[in-house]
DNA sequence: AATTTTGTACAGAATAAACTGTACGTTATT
DNA sequence: AATAACGTACAGTTTATTCTGTACAAAATT
């Protein structure tokens, strides 16, 4: 090998290394995001024996890392005639897929989260005709004001995210 | 107390704990969250003290979190005449500041690793020049491409999250 | 100047997360 | 039908993170 130079494997250690820096942003673990780039780089579909060797991991491993891409889209499973293990494939639009799955995730928290908000909005309005004491009326009108921003967050969340789900334009 | 009904104390620990849950989508650990959304309910300034007993931890822990929130810009220091201790205050307006907070972390983890990404190209492009063998070539134009893709990847992402920057109008 | 108070660095303990290897049910091959 | 190969559940281990309590430096009070 020439000296001051990279070997091919280098390189695409160092891209793995980095890009999986990237990926972990979209909330995924380190091993999730490894595992990603190292099907995404290889391009050919992967089964779970060969993902163990790329990646020094145990089987398991990677059959737990898989189940997680698979739940987030990030990954498909393919069928080859002949090939009886199973063939996993990273999607090749990275942006699309990423930030899809990335702004579904985002939605679909800050729903189940604004719906946990308003019913304990509406706890909080049963409670204020009970209460009597003045000092507790004070308490429980700041905390209902406050839980009205809470929930008009997650509204400026929403909209937010949904306004920025990939279009048509974005396939290619 | 009546029956089928909260107090405020239980009405306060469900609220904080459902709103943490949504800032740990923004990349808070659990501990932070819960000291944020325990700022931001108290309104008025806190001690490291107070807040150490409010959330049942450490000073220690606090201090720490607070360095976090302080970094994060979603806390700040507040100076009271008479008041030795340190105070802090959770940003009024939830909205922006975590939206503002969250976009820059974005951006600059994004360009950061644009950046390296960028500079193994350049090796990449070295390397090219002294390769012989056909086979070495064509694995590294493939990677090259690839590489390609994360770098477009990243300007993409850059573009969304600029654009995703709360303007004068999310002020109020 | 001496004493007290406050915030944080540090080391060790407690807790949580990730990983491995074996075991086993299921499916394909012979 | 018997055998072999595959994928995953599970329990135990390893690794990483979070938390605590002491110790100490900086600053305010006496």
């Amino acid at each position: 090998m020439a000296p001051y130079s990279n070997t091919i494997e280098e390189l695409h250690t160092q891209v793995i290394h980095e890009f999986s820096k990237t990926l972990e942003m979209f909330a995924l673990t380190p091993t999730e995001a490894r595992l990603f780039v190292t099907l995404y780089l290889h391009g050919e579909p992967m089964t779970l024996d060969e993902m163990s060797k790329a990646l020094g991991k145990s089987k398991t491993a990677m059959s737990n890392g898989i189940k997680s891409l698979l739940d987030l889209n990030l990954v498909e499973s393919v069928w080859k005639k002949g090939v009886r293990k199973d063939l996993y494939r990273a999607d090749e639009n990275l942006y699309r897929q990423f930030m899809t799955s990335y702004i579904q995730k985002w939605l679909d928290a800050a729903n189940r989260q604004a719906h946990s908000l308003k019913q304990i909005e509406s706890s909080i309005k049963k409670e204020v005709k009970q209460i009597e004491e003045p000092a507790d009326m004070e308490k429980i009108e700041e905390l209902h004001e406050r839980l009205g921003e809470m929930i008009r967050f997650h509204r400026l969340i929403t909209d937010n995210f949904k306004a920025m789900k990939p279009t048509a334009k974005d396939l290619v």
